[in-house]
DNA sequence: AAGCTGCGTGCACATACGTGCAAGGGGAGA
DNA sequence: TCTCCCCTTGCACGTATGTGCACGCAGCTT
């Protein structure tokens, strides 16, 4: 293997040097791993570990085209009838809702790459499909880029929820990128206490950078679709909030701020002690990436689309198909 | 796997369709062969073909990205030496000249990708490195891309040179490319032949064709330092040429065209009766790929490199360290 | 209609690959 | 300087993957 110059003590570059190289002789080369440990002079499961290694940390990145004639045809409809983009992951019909989350997920972990470059501003939710999303990013070096929290968030549960603080931090790491985050809950008890924070300087700072965002990234709540509803039992809302969204005909939400079916959002009282952003403000961020999954989600999906919030969407194959059918 | 509709006897769409969910399946979720298997209805071993064919046609696509920070010593070296970007491809240094060449011209096959595109005229010189690249190019998808013979070429040997008209179809495949054959020989026997010939109007349109590359792509040749030369062993030259050649101090050529080690190629007789562009032409492509294996080329390649023809280098390790030491 | 030919399939085998485990080595801290 | 700890390595095993072969199904030829 390539030694460290003496007096080198940091061992990272040798090792990415080494990893660069095995991955040319096994990708450019067709090397065998056994062949590539007889040139590096290791054994060939460390050869293993070391590509590994290069895929994991973005030095080999693995890339599927489809034919320009042939887009696949959910992604052309919703294409032409939403006017967003949509990335369908295929999964079974059969799977579970938690591996369809986690195929989702991992899907879209590699695809983000994609939408991150340098010098760009980053907004990313708190919830379940970003946690399960954050486990598989694949890293991209880039330059003065931000991450910025969209939503307040709680603690952990049962569901495997990260602190938010976790979550963001898995982000700025896999993009090198400084990392801010928001100290609030996900929905404050009084609009008063919202609106005083919203005057302090550090917030305001935070929402500076939200109203500036490049990318936004998020999933979608659907309060009553699941039974029980998971994101909800977390104790922020009481059974009195969950009435009033009903009453208000609630379908769902981004980043704490709900929205009706039709897309309209006015009127909802709860929004006064909602943490993430005005759909105005997120509107500002060019690109608004949602990552869905499950047909449960389906509602709340429409509503999103009816509100204009997305214009990139990385969906299931089932509930692509629940979105172009329905029409 | 998918059926194709009925009444559609093209298998073509299906396959690919088939390809692509594959291909997610393997690459974006990480299932097994076994799991796609399944999930198609087919059997494992169907899925590994399938994603075999994935592979070499091009709908995946697996890319290497050094971190910005830690390009290869030699790659900045000889960008900062000869102005040139280069690939540096791993080789032992054990390696017979045979498996270099192999090496190399798999490696650039999978580069060359990078160059090629739409809209634009690619010109491609006839050899032995440009034979082995043939039998490995990647397809990618282009609209509107010309393919131009840089010199005339000769018959099969037995070192496995094929005629020039299925190296050039094999370009022309793999991108989608209309083709535009050169009819003559490597070199004419009478200078007067090549005037005359030259002012024909089906040459003049292929002249005008290299006139207006924006990419050429060819190897080197190197007359005096493989013992025996191959390509040179055609019956193209006779024993008096090469006398003129050494004479002359000729060092290598670019698609039949001689120079000497300091770059110049005035005054060099053999060049009238060459049929490959003349190095003027040839300049005027922005982009100017060489690919270059063994350190028997190195004479050569510091000709090439003085006379300014490459703006690109693909090139074996031990090549680009010699190339750099002879400093 | 029968035969031929070429392609795609699944099977079975050989090979290549991933990973738990125990051992070794090098640095940080006492 | 010694010790402890963590990271890395190679081994061995089980699993995953690639491929020669024989078969069967079109589509085309005679």
């Amino acid at each position: 293997m390539t030694e460290n110059e003496p007096g080198e003590t940091e061992t990272v570059p040798g090792k990415t040097r080494d990893a660069l190289r095995a991955a040319h002789l096994y990708y450019m080369q067709d090397l065998t791993m056994d062949a590539i440990a007889h040139e590096l002079h290791t054994s060939r499961s460390s050869i293993s570990r070391l590509l590994s290694h290069a895929r994991a940390s973005g030095l080999v990145e693995i890339s599927i085209h489809s034919p320009l004639d042939l887009p696949s045809r959910l992604e052309q409809e919703i294409l032409e009838r939403h006017e967003v983009h949509a990335h369908v992951v295929p999964v079974p019909d059969h799977a579970s809702d938690v591996d369809r989350l986690d195929r989702v997920a991992l899907s879209a972990a590699r695809i983000l790459g994609q939408y991150v470059d340098s010098n760009q501003t980053i907004g990313i939710a708190w919830g379940s499909t970003m946690t399960a999303m954050s486990r598989h990013l694949v890293p991209k070096a880039t330059h003065n880029t931000e991450i910025v929290q969209l939503n307040g968030a709680g603690n952990v549960r049962s569901t495997g929820i990260l602190y938010a603080s976790e979550l963001l931090r898995r982000f700025g790491d896999a993009f090198g990128a400084h990392v801010q985050q928001s100290p609030v809950p996900a929905f404050f008890d009084d609009p008063e206490t919202r609106r005083a924070f919203w005057r302090e300087r550090s917030t305001r700072r935070l929402l500076d950078l939200q109203s500036r965002m490049d990318v936004a990234l998020f999933g979608l709540g659907s309060p009553f679709a699941e039974v029980p509803s998971h994101v909800y039992q977390g104790g922020y809302l009481e059974r009195a909030d969950y009435e009033a969204l009903s009453r208000d005909g609630v379908v769902g939400d981004v980043a704490t701020v709900f929205y009706r079916a039709d897309g309209s959002s006015d009127g909802i009282a709860l929004n006064e002690r909602a943490t993430g952003p005005d759909f105005a403000v997120l509107r500002r961020a060019p690109r608004r990436v949602c990552v869905v999954s499950g047909r449960a989600k389906i509602p709340s999906l429409h509503g999103a689309l009816a509100a204009g919030l997305i214009t990139d969407l990385i969906v299931d194959e089932g509930a692509a198909r629940a979105l172009v059918e329905a029409a």
